[in-house]
DNA sequence: GCCAACGTTGGC
DNA sequence: GCCAACGTTGGC
């Protein structure tokens, strides 16, 4: 089982509206590096949820990988903005997961508070001009933080 | 709103 | 294959 992190906005989808809606498919993901990251996802991998573009940024929560290898329906979809017309139904390009919600926790653990925790080293997340939004976490970091969350 | 740090596109 | 121009992400 490994440990990942994906990023939001939560004004285009927060951890409230998977909360609602149980599970979503998490599509959109145009980058490359971050589809691979996907595509290595296993059912049952955790994903730390993180909004981003608010404030403040940070962790809020953790979801499970209950589906892998999911072709993004959004990419044959004219009217989406993630509409990709170099895409076809015989090679899809674009892969993703479905991710279940597991829990919201009770404090955002804050982009800075990450930073000072980690360093850029060790976590991907907290390294200077970072734009991934599919990051692979280790397990050392993961329960260092899952551990923070349930003291607080 | 600014801008650093990317990633992508397309001419050559 | 190179690289300039442009677009996007996302913290601040």
């Amino acid at each position: 089982m490994k440990y990942w992190l994906m990023k939001s906005e939560p004004q285009v989808y927060s951890i409230t509206d998977l909360q609602q809606e149980g599970q979503t498919i998490w599509d959109g993901v145009r980058n490359y590096q971050a589809r691979n990251f996907l595509r290595q996802m296993k059912v049952g991998d955790l994903a730390f949820f993180y909004h981003s573009n608010t404030k403040p940024p940070g962790i809020v929560g953790l979801m499970r990988v209950i589906e892998s290898n999911v072709v993004d329906p959004t990419q044959f979809d004219q009217d989406s903005p993630y509409y990709d017309p170099k895409s076809t139904q015989e090679s899809p390009r674009w892969q993703t997961v479905t991710v279940e919600f597991v829990e919201q926790f009770s404090k955002i653990l804050t982009l800075t508070t990450l930073k000072q925790m980690f360093s850029s080293d060790e976590f991907l997340l907290v390294k200077r001009g970072n734009r991934l939004s599919v990051i692979p976490v280790n397990t050392t970091i993961a329960e260092k933080i899952i551990d923070l969350v349930k003291i607080s």
